[in-house]
DNA sequence: GCTTAATGTAACTATTTTTATTACATTCAA
DNA sequence: TTGAATGTAATAAAAATAGTTACATTAAGC
């Protein structure tokens, strides 16, 4: 080890003595997702024939219906649906084909300014690793980052409505055989 | 909409009437990832010199003595690590560069048996939508987070330290011209 | 215009998860 | 045998997410 290192070391072998952390961020890949994803599935199956609510897709997610009028809300502001206002009801606002998973999940906030992964907020400046270790992991943790979010970018709600109408003409099949 | 669907609807527009739902599973990427990844660099940067204990890692690091031990342990059960029982310190078990980023991802459990995406436990099967979200679901979302992983495989400790010694080295030739 | 049904949101509560802390038994080396 | 360190349980604190209640606002139909 050089010589600044060894100096460091020499004053008790501790970095410590920094002031308390505070944390910020979102940290997780919240459920909004897949309740958004489950929004336009179910708005692309019901919306022909009925007014989509908030209180009608709460009930088929399984979720309270508040939860329900803030992603629609989110999803609206991002222009990937079109909420009406006071006679209720829900429709997607673009081509199927133009809305891809990267577009709900940055529109419901699953990820924040800080990124995909929670790093510990304050490494201490003391430590030769503890002042560089941001430096040295930032571009990286933003690569995995990217390479996932390249990946949702290949998705888009056609796929999902595609097989999801698929499934569900599956059912009713084996239904009229049942019957039959 | 064909007939079943029209069925399902005509009872009242609405899926509701389902028991209540418990949750469970990992949903955040933990700083455990980085803090492990920070205790690499830590002991590769002070191994040589120092015993690299679990109270000197949590004042480079910033965080609670018995978090870093937690992590060690991870580690160690990963076989990443050794750890020194009675006599203290921590060592690195394997050459740098077979070390990837997925290795100590999954040592530090930042993704449970569930994935990575937070899934809404319970979508009402009394709706078509609802009884099918996760057949259509379920493998896209393992897709975008297999691209992570496949990511993540792609750097290993090697990377990651070689850049610390890199920033350690330019700091103390700062220091060294600014003395001159 | 009045009524009705729905959205938009604020305020608050509850739940869950993560992180921090305290305490102590266990281990190993000198 | 002593001392310094790990391993871990138990618990507390903090943070984030989700759920709930309440109500003002809006638009359509009568």
């Amino acid at each position: 080890m050089d010589k600044a290192l060894s100096a460091v070391m020499a004053e008790g072998l501790s970095f410590s003595g920094q002031e308390k952390f505070e944390r910020s961020g979102v940290m997780q890949i919240s459920s909004r997702f897949t309740i958004a994803i489950h929004i336009f599935a179910c708005i692309d199956t019901f919306g022909k024939d009925h007014k989509v609510t908030s209180e009608f897709l709460a009930s088929s997610i399984c979720v309270n219906p508040v939860i329900i009028r803030r992603i629609l809300g989110q999803l609206k502001a991002a222009g990937l649906i079109h909420v009406q206002r006071g006679s209720g009801g829900a429709s997607i606002a673009r081509p199927l084909n133009e809305i891809t998973f990267l577009d709900v999940y940055r529109a419901v906030e699953c990820v924040g300014a800080e990124g995909l992964f929670h790093f510990h907020k304050h490494p201490s400046d003391k430590c030769p690793v503890g002042r560089n270790i941001h430096h040295v992991l930032d571009g990286r943790l933003d690569q995995i980052q990217g390479a996932m979010e390249r990946e949702m970018e290949k998705i888009t709600m056609d796929d999902v409505i595609r097989d999801t109408q698929h499934y569900i003409k599956g059912e009713t099949e084996n239904a009229a055989l049942n019957e039959a």
